[in-house]
Parts: C-alpha cells; structure tokens; sequence
RNA sequence: GGCCCGGUGGUGUAGUUGGUCUAACAUACCACACUGUCAAUGUGGAGAUCGGGGGUUCGAAUCCCCUCCGGGUCGCCA
C-alpha cells in the first residue's frame, strides 16, 4: 500500500509516529519560507506542512504543487503550535511535517473548484465531469450514506429471515402503465426484450415458489419523462411476503426505516409514529396524496360559501363541477403585492388561471370591526363586504392573516393549493429540517376515470387486491371500490408504494374482464402470473420503498435524486459525461436486424 | 407536446429603455514576494466569437424570428 493512515485519522494519538498519506491536493498555501498543502482522500482533509527545516527538497517540491495533484507523503504525525489548531476538521489538533513527498500524477486546473463552498456551478457542467463534482465533501458523503442506508437494509432484513433474490434485467414488454425500455434480440430476429418497469410479477411468483420472504436492491427502468425525483433507472428496495395482511408490511416498514434513522443518520428526528391517514382525507386537506405533515396550514374547502358568491371568477369553475380551497396563512399579510404576484405566478406555472388573495391589517383590532380599508385583495371590487367576512369567518383569518383562494376543476385546485402550501411553508420556515414525518396512506381507490381514454384505470397496478367487501362494488360502482393498498409519504415525498395482491386466477381475472382485456390479451401479457396463481399461490403482499428519494431526504444538500446519485441523467435523458444516448454503428444495427426511419 | 426561468472569460454573476461595452466584479489560473496559514495575504499579468443561426439598424450581449442546451412545471410516470 502507497499509504498506510487516512488524511481523517491522523489525530493527537498518533503523536510522533512517522505514517504514509496519499491523495489530493485540496488547497496550497505557500507562505514562501513555509508552505502548507491540505490533503485530502476519501476521508476527510489532513493539513501537511513543508519547511526547510524538515526537508529541503520537499519543500522546494511542495512549490510546485496544484491542486487536484495526487502525491503521495511520508511524514511525522506532530500536533499543532497552540492557538493554530482548526476545529472545523477531525484532524485539525495536528498537522503533518513531510519529510518525502512524491507527485503520483499531475492534474489539470480543474473545470470547477472541488469545494461544497462553490456548490452552484451548472449542473450539466457538474455531470459533464462528473468523476470531479464526486470528489466534493458533499457528493462524496451523499454516496456514502447511500452504501450505509443500503447496507443496513440488507442486514436488518436478512436477520428478520428475507433472501434477497435477483431476478432478470431482460424481461418481456407487457405495454402496460409506463413505457418500456426494449432491447432487441440478435438470436430472434425482430423481437425485443424489455427492462424491468419494476419486478412486480417476478416477486409475486417468487411467492408462488414459497420463498416467504423476498426483497432485492432492484433497479427499474421507465422510458417517461424525467424530474428532479424521477430518472429512467431508479433504485428500489423490492419487498414481498407471504401470509401478511396491510399491518405486518407497514409495521416492517415503519421498523426498519426507524432502525435506519437511528443508527445511519445524526441529524434526523422521526416526528409522528407513522399514523395511517385515508386517501379521501389527505387529499381533501392537502389537495395531495403525498403531504408535508411537518406543519399543518391545512387546505380549507371554500366550495360551499364560494357557490353563491356573486364573483363569477369562483362561481363559473363550481357550476362547471369544479371547487374552491383556500389556504389561510397567519400573519402573511406582510407580504409585499411583488411577493404576491410571485405566488399568482407559481400557481400559473403549476395551470391555474390565477390566484385571490385577501389580506387582513394587522392594525385592525378585531374581525367585528372589519371594513373594507382592513382588507388589501385583489378581488376586493368583485366581492361584497359581507362574502369577504364570511370567508373570513369561515377560514377563522385573524388580522394580519392572508387568505389565498383559488377556484377550478378539483385536479387544477388541488395541484396547485399543494404545492403553494409547500411552497409558502418553505419560504416561511414554518418546519424544522431536521425533522422527518412520515405517514402511511391507505383507502386508495382501486381504480380512476380516465377522461381521455373514457375508460377505467387501475390507480395503481392491476394486481393490487380490493378490499375483501368491496368486491360487490365492480359491477355497480367501480370508483367506490378501495384498494388494499399502503403508500409510505415523508415530507412531502412518496417514499413507497405497496398493495396485498390478489392471489386468485378467478379474482385476478374479473379484474383484468372489468379493465377490457380479451382472453387473448390477458395470456399474452399476464398468463404466467395467472397460470401461476392457480398452483397454489400464497396469499401476499409487499412494497416497494424508492431508495434515491430516502437518500435524498437523509441528506442536508441534496436538491434532487440526481444528487445521490453517482451518474445520472438530464432531464432530457442524457448523460453529458458519456454522450448518451448515442448513434451505434451501421453493423451494429444490421446485427440486431433494426433499421432507423427517418428522423425529423 | 404545452407553459415558466436560465445560457456573458475556467467557474459564479453584473450589464438587457440599442451607442463611452475597447464588456464589469468575484473567484480560479500564471508570475513574483512572503515562516503559522487554513476562503492565506500583497503586487502584477493573461484569459470572453456574450449558447448557435438568421434578421432589423449607421451601430446588437441588449430588439425580432428560428434553433440547441439546462432546470422547474403541466401532460406523462399501471
């Protein structure tokens, strides 16, 4: 080994001892008669000081040092003149005293300096030189913690008796939900494999082989368009059990998601205790089926009040079927109207057609007293003194407060009320960072009207079982039926999503009957899940935790997945580093038996 | 596919009612000085076809059109 100590361990009780660092030149301070140099490796940062005293050559060599240089020093552990030592880092009580040093490769000024400090250089030049951008303390612990998180999954199911499996990467396309990535087959001619959207059937019929207890550190492929919490590959922790009902699954969930935020992390708090919270319920007070329940600022539902209001701007989108949710935030009448303007422009960006805002003076001394020179809106010509008091009453607004209410479709209300609620919180401060406040929501519905398609689609996927006494319901009314289904949400962030199956052919099939599949359609895409159901399937159940999105919520700096990630893709599916995707060889293609059409 | 924001030395920004812009500032880079710094300091220096193409104009970083790239968002994501 080049060397024998971390830059992080070099520490008061090494005091005297003559160790071998190597790695990166961090910083130079050359002071001329003395030069320091920060090293840094995979651990941390160790300061090393060349004096002539100690070693003519290496301090002459030291002047030429830049940084990003990897060396490589040998040198006396000594600990720091009282009054110099920096307590920002681990090995801050000492320093180092080189006596050798040697250059094991030069670097380039690099694009960007490798310091958390200069965090906010371009992203796509970050992922152009992406092996750099890693090198920051931040990326670098980032990644860590993700090995930490995903080694701790391994051990805390494993001794709870789980195998951890692997199943294919080439699958069969079952055109179904997401796109597929496909992968043509140079032994068939003309025929594809397609990347796992997940594994789904494969876990499902590793419960019909009797394994019990199933999980994989899985990655899943989906050929849509990507966000800051969605890429095309994801990282799922795949979990699936046999004879278990809703509460064996999410007490595991909620035990093991604890045990890691007790034992992984320093600077997270679980608030709450995972409570189970109704889909109709979560939706009606946070327009959203993944809330932030670390404050509260909940949506309050004006459609009632806002029905007979004279504003045509509220009550054309109620007549038309749709509803009107304000948020009621104390104190927030300070805000200039520039701040609001900012918040009529968020929702805009989010398809509303605009924003009300009310504001009530802090002058004023009580609601009783309200006249119209309280009130700073900007509806204020459009509705009556008396609709505003009762919105106000309604809304329980105290002076200083600002109302904010939009009225259309329930879709168009609900996304954008979410994310203002989101984003006012944000801005406000009104939660503790550190804090992590996960729920579990349950009572989905099984499935959702699709306008477009003027047809019923399962809300989540077509295995999921409904509630035993809701079966009645398939024939009569299909939107009441409830799903045995769990989704984990932390902070606002959809954690996991998991069901208990339906284990029955005869079950299975009413379902895939009801959504419109022909019996041919049905083998085709799922006929060996139902062939398997009927060779004694076990009753099952399972989730499937996203492993990015808990690593980002872990960290302190990361905005979006991109940044636990160690290579990942632009929102346009590009990798700036490697070119991808790119164009192959003309043999290539004639290989796989493909031929490219026009491209526009 | 729609909408919003952005693209100016290596990096991050200012400049965008057209003209002292021969493009400013910080940082990084190069040189010299300096024995206790840790965002070292001081002095000096080099470094930009203002994302790309076209147009308007006597004159474009700035105005118009097209386009590419990045981010956000709607659609999409069973």
């Amino acid at each position: 080994m080049i060397k024998d100590t971390n830059c992080s361990d070099v520490i008061l009780d090494k005091e005297g001892q003559t160790i071998n660092l190597a790695g990166w030149v961090h910083k130079r301070r050359d002071h001329g008669g003395l030069v320091f140099i920060d090293l840094r490796d995979n651990s941390g940062i160790v300061q090393v000081v060349f004096d002539q005293g100690i070693s003519e050559k290496s301090y002459l060599d030291a002047q030429t040092l830049r940084p990003e240089w990897v060396v490589s020093i040998k040198g006396k552990v000594m600990p720091r003149p009282a009054g110099t030592e920096n307590t920002r880092i681990p090995s801050g009580m000492c320093e180092v005293h080189c006596s050798e040093l040697e250059v094991l490769n030069e670097s380039k000024t690099p694009p960007f300096e490798i310091s958390d400090d200069s965090d906010n250089t371009d992203e796509q030049i970050r992922l152009r030189y992406r092996y750099l951008d890693l090198r920051k303390s931040a990326m670098h612990q980032n990644i860590i913690l993700r090995h930490n998180v995903v080694k701790h999954i391994r051990e805390f199911l494993s001794q709870k008796g789980f195998m951890e499996i692997e199943t294919p990467i080439l699958i069969k396309s079952t055109p179904e939900g997401a796109r597929d990535f496909v992968v043509p087959s140079r032994m068939n001619p003309g025929t594809f494999y397609a990347l796992p959207q997940s594994p789904q059937q494969l876990k499902q019929l590793l419960m019909v082989s009797g394994f019990e207890k199933y999980f994989q550190i899985a990655r899943c492929f989906r050929d849509e368009d990507l966000r800051g919490d969605r890429q095309l590959e994801h990282t799922q922790l795949d979990i699936e059990m046999s004879f278990v009902n809703e509460d064996d699954v999410m007490t595991l969930i909620k035990d093991l998601y604890t045990e890691i935020i007790e034992n992984v992390v320093d600077n997270r708090t679980i608030v709450g205790s995972f409570p189970k919270l109704s889909y109709d319920d979560v939706m009606d007070k946070y327009g959203t089926d993944k809330p932030d329940l670390r404050f509260g600022l909940e949506l309050i539902n004006l459609t009632e009040i806002a029905k007979t209001s004279s504003a045509h701007v509220l009550t054309n989108p109620i007549n038309e079927g749709g509803i009107a949710k304000a948020l009621m935030i104390p104190g927030l009448n300070k805000y200039s109207r520039r701040q609001l303007d900012d918040l009529v422009a968020f929702v805009k960006t989010r398809g509303g057609k605009g924003l009300m805002y009310i504001g009530i003076s802090e002058e004023l001394s009580t609601i009783d007293n309200l006249t119209i020179e309280d009130i700073r809106s900007s509806v204020s010509k459009i509705l009556t003194i008396d609709e505003i008091k009762s919105i106000i009453d309604f809304t329980n607004a105290s002076p200083g407060s600002l109302i904010l209410i939009m009225a259309d479709s329930s879709k168009v209300v609900n996304t954008c009320m979410s994310q203002l609620r989101n984003e006012i919180a944000e801005r406000e401060e009104l939660f503790d960072k550190s804090e992590m406040a996960f729920a579990f929501i349950t009572n989905f519905p099984v499935f959702e009207w699709d306008d477009d398609m003027n047809n019923w689609q399962p809300s989540h996927h077509l295995f999921t079982s409904p509630l035993e006494k809701d079966w009645d319901l398939l024939d009569t009314s299909p939107g009441d039926m409830r799903a045995r289904h769990y989704d984990l949400v932390c902070n606002g962030m959809e954690l996991a999503s998991g069901s208990i199956r339906i284990h029955s052919r005869e079950k299975l099939e009413k379902i895939l009957d009801f959504l419109g599949y022909d019996d041919e359609s049905k083998i085709e895409r799922f006929g060996q899940l139902l062939e398997a159901l009927e060779y004694g399937a076990p009753p099952h159940g399972g989730i499937a935790p996203g492993i990015d999105r808990l690593i980002t919520l872990l960290t302190d700096n990361a905005e979006s997945i991109r940044d636990v990630i160690a290579f990942p893709k632009t929102q346009s599916g590009s990798d700036p580093l490697f070119g991808t995707p790119s164009l192959i060889p003309k043999e290539q293609l004639e290989e796989l038996h493909i031929m490219i059409s026009e491209i526009d």
